[in-house]
DNA sequence: CACGCGTTCGAACACGTGTTCATAATATAT
DNA sequence: ATATATTATGAACACGTGTTCGAACGCGTG
């Protein structure tokens, strides 16, 4: 069924079918009502492919996911905890405004190349990247050939030859600061920080926050009180067995993700230590898990609705309407307090 | 930069372009990697709609999730335990035989015409729906029609003038009976179902599971020990107040979803209980907080990547080489044994 | 040289739509 | 009755590709 066997049907031409199905003027009541009667009762869609082909711009925009830890053998676990809000609220969105998301899972084995392909023969007509802290100057050169991008949770960029794109970032430092500020607040002097991928954008910068917060409290940072813990369940974990096995004195841990922060619990737990009594620890994300846990975890949420949301209609515009220049958004975090972090008596 | 330009630079005709792009014989290897190399310089891809038009169907599928206790307002938080590995998976199915994903959400505002469009106007080549069960009617037009589709826990439909498709589904009532096997051999008589939609083909199978068991073992089937909870955490949490309230014997309850239970375990506890000392449970599909959850939770794990296979492998069989007639297929459940289930002394 | 074969060309059509435009038919106002 | 505005037509082109086919080209072989 297509828009000439429709014309035929309901006795008009092919440009009266187009002109109702785009609700164009010029259309007297009842030939639209009439056209449409048809289009109804033989379910005619037009043909998604060929109207992209004659120069409406696809509706469907691409969610890029990196998952550098996932093995495509097993179902991801944990990283899906990030994954899943932020696709389930990309779909949501995007949806709102009438579009459509074709979610791409990079990792070691599904290349970068995909994502690219999508862009250049415009499957989609523009894309959000998250976690690809990897891949950035391939993402550089997508924007410089004009791909309509999002990029979350990266530094800004300062090469002005760099096309037009869009940034969103939470509030990676002040989330940070304020994890480890909360352990000062109660009392806490020796605090370690399990930290993330120190090549990822919001790795450093839950560093710096930490750091500025304990400088700005008087306390020393001391080398072997960090620890690198690659944002893993498993990292966090053997992190935890580090700082605690060569540290005696340590009385909390601030991790800079929540999936760290389980690993520690798991690790503390079977050292032997009690959670909030010996140890208090606070994580970074608030996934799901984190309040259902045992202790439930205090964390900082970082609002993924807020930042998808800003994400998509952003790219929505920029797609639909174009932009002046480059974008560059930042939405706070929220400290939430649960069971995990104790006053010091 | 399409195919002409590219014929152009190259000193080559279009349909030579053509012939190396779709990798045809009658070229030879001077010419093609010359070509080749010209498309790599330009970064030329086809243009996927132009060539979907042109003949070649889309290598694209469709997931349709039906989300009915989803508020489109508040991002989907128990919901996703569900669908998120679920999606994460045909997305890595998909993509191992060259295919990609739309994932679309049909929940009361989304309308389930969204998916119909999707499939009619061609952006996708099939799809999988999941949790439809109120839109079985909507879904056999689909069929009828001419769609290819994949049906994720639906019952064997016997009309037989529906078209070809396929249904794939896990032993729900096998699991049920070895979930309440589990807790009789444990020594409960008492035990009660909580269980899910009973529109819904999996609530309805599971509860046949329950009451199979228990009738095997010369065990009474009470009305007042069976409630429905809607497969919603709050379904459960009410659900297993107004059990325990009633009946002060019970000892046991098996919940249609890990979900219930975990609303159940709420409820249990806010009401002095202990678990598993004085009320073992065991809930179904092992989602990932289950054992995250304290006490982690005895349940029935549903192999979603081992569906999901099946899923994703048929469907695309059924769009590349068709099938003769519609496929039926089961997966087995396993028994997860963990805290939340004990032996009555 | 003649022949055959593999290679390449170039033109043509198809896919289904959007869009434009001169023209024609019809309705409405003067 | 005439002028004007509205509505509809049908043809034409564009979008970028796949596919097919007769013709031509270049090469080596007999």
């Amino acid at each position: 069924m297509n828009s000439k066997e429709i014309a035929k049907l309901a006795g008009v031409s092919r440009s009266t079918v187009s002109k109702i199905v785009n609700d164009y003027a010029n259309v007297s009541d009842k030939t639209r009502k009439e056209v449409i009667e048809v289009i109804k009762k033989y379910g005619y869609v037009p043909h998604a492919s060929a109207r992209n082909l004659a120069g409406k711009f696809n509706k469907m925009i691409g969610v890029f996911i990196t998952d550098v830890n996932h093995d495509s053998k097993k179902l991801r676990v944990i990283e899906s905890d990030y994954f899943s809000p932020f696709t389930t609220a990309a779909i949501d969105y995007a949806d709102e405004l009438g579009y459509n998301v074709l979610v791409l899972v990079i990792d070691k084995n599904r290349e970068f190349e995909k994502a690219r392909k999508l862009l250049y023969n415009k499957t989609v007509s523009g894309g959000i990247f998250i976690g690809a802290e990897n891949n950035v100057q391939e993402i550089f050169k997508l924007i410089k050939s004009g791909c309509k991008l999002v990029i979350i949770d990266q530094e800004k960029c300062k090469d002005k030859t760099l096309g037009k794109h869009i940034i969103v970032n939470s509030k990676n430092l002040e989330g940070a600061y304020n994890a480890t500020k909360h352990l000062i607040e109660y009392g806490h002097k020796n605090i370690a920080h399990i930290c993330g991928d120190m090549n990822k954008f919001s790795g450093l910068k839950r560093l710096e926050g930490y750091k500025k917060a304990m400088i700005e409290a008087g306390l020393p940072i001391e080398n072997e009180c960090i620890v690198e813990g690659d944002f893993t369940e498993n990292g966090g974990y053997e992190s935890a067995k580090k700082l605690l096995k060569n540290n005696k004195k340590i009385t909390a841990i601030f991790a800079s993700s929540d999936t760290m922060a389980i690993g520690a619990i798991k690790a503390i737990k079977e050292m032997g230590l009690v959670i909030p009594d010996n140890i208090s620890i606070v994580g970074y994300d608030d996934i799901k898990i984190a309040s259902y846990i045992s202790p439930s975890l205090t964390t900082i949420r970082v609002s993924i609705l807020n930042m998808v949301s800003i994400a998509v209609k952003s790219l929505v515009d920029f797609i639909e309407k174009d932009i002046k220049s480059s974008k560059y958004n930042t939405v706070p975090t929220e400290l939430i307090i649960r069971e995990s972090s104790k006053k010091i008596i």
